[in-house]
DNA sequence: TGTACATCAGTGAACGCGCGTTCACTGATGTAC
DNA sequence: TGTACATCAGTGAACGCGCGTTCACTGATGTAC
């Protein structure tokens, strides 16, 4: 059939001037395979993006390039929905309950890319560090929980929290939280108390 | 060189009646791999055994049912040591940071293996679901769960904690203390708190 | 006691696959003269 | 206005690699007669 064997799309090539468009199709591509759970490669990426696969050097010079993306824009969207959903709250406790809600079921619909962003198999430290705009990164990826903080200090203010040190206190929600996240997906016939979310978080956050 | 251009020690071929040792030299051969950081597959058990990849074949069916060996062994003696810490510690709470500390060095120092276990690469899980053994597995990877329950019970008695549900609140160290060690290497640049092991356990055990 | 044979432990060569990566290229479009 | 040329966006064919898996085999050793 097509000359080489896979499907291929008739995808227009951009004009003059947009070649940066592929860049961001190349990454969609990427989320795309990402959250259908298949596997990530630069030759699947191209398929999913109905591209020849040297194609994509013309855009960045390897996988963990194009992985550094993917991981960019998924800190950016967690946050924001974060933000969204502490934001419609109707107090500074709710507002914890609602972030850790939401974390967990991002982690849980969409969660190769959860582990792709906390420490699964492709290892974002590791070549987040690598870069020479590290710092950036390191800050949009402590966007989130600097929110966490920041609800946790109202909750203080509001008197709903006996917090002395919020900035600890939200290390510990975060952390039980991905341990959360992570072991429901991987030990799935533990006898989980359903409670325990909720349970864990007043605890850590030390809720009145 | 040699045949398949690459080392292979001149291994005695077992006694007759002796086949099964090969099986256990396999299982050790993966275990080094993991422990090195190495790629697991068969073809490098192989080589890390000495043996020619096919010989695999002759007792397992697949790289699958290798690991699900290597899991078994590895819950056997994360199982043991932490029991063996437990035992030594002058009290029960004593005993729970021990079984916290010894949890978090475990996958300090052999973080592929820990990820193996624990829902790492590998699903776990999705492996022992598929057995017909899977109730005895299940139960050896219970084991130390079981271990941490009966601390906190332990506790309780002795008027060192004021848990009213040991079960729940040793899921929620387990929780914690997994979270910690996944996301402790994920994200070394965190500003971790030096004592949020020790805290976070205290807290969720309900240690007074 | 000798010998034919079955069993056992393990091998070597070969295969097809998807992968990352290279290379020289194609063909459309803007720009200089 | 026409035309030569540079630039840009993207391609197709090919490569070597390590992988899982198959197949027919080798050669040592225990066992039956």
């Amino acid at each position: 059939m097509s000359s080489d064997a896979t499907t291929r799309h008739d995808r227009p090539r951009n004009a003059r001037g947009e070649g940066d468009r592929l860049r961001q199709e190349i990454v969609t591509a990427a989320h795309r395979l990402l959250d259908s759970g298949a596997t990530v490669t630069l030759r699947a990426i191209a398929r999913e993006a109905g591209i020849a696969a040297p194609s994509i050097y013309r855009h960045y010079t390897d996988l963990d390039a194009v992985m550094y993306d993917v991981i960019g824009d998924s800190y950016a969207e967690l946050t924001a929905v974060l933000q969204d959903r502490a934001a419609s709250a109707a107090d500074p406790a709710g507002a914890i309950f609602a972030i850790a809600q939401t974390y967990l079921e991002f982690a849980e619909r969409r969660p190769e890319r959860y582990r792709t962003m906390f420490g699964g198999v492709w290892n974002a430290a590791e070549a987040i560090d690598a870069r020479p705009d590290a710092d950036h990164y390191g800050r949009v990826g402590m966007e989130a929980f600097e929110l966490l903080v920041s609800v946790v200090e109202d909750c203080v203010r509001a008197g709903s929290s006996t917090s002395t040190d919020p900035e600890k206190d939200a290390a510990e929600v975060w952390v039980a939280l991905h341990g959360l996240a992570d072991l429901r997906r991987s030990a799935p016939m533990f006898p989980w108390p359903v409670d325990i979310a909720h349970d864990t978080v007043a605890r850590l956050a030390r809720l009145t």
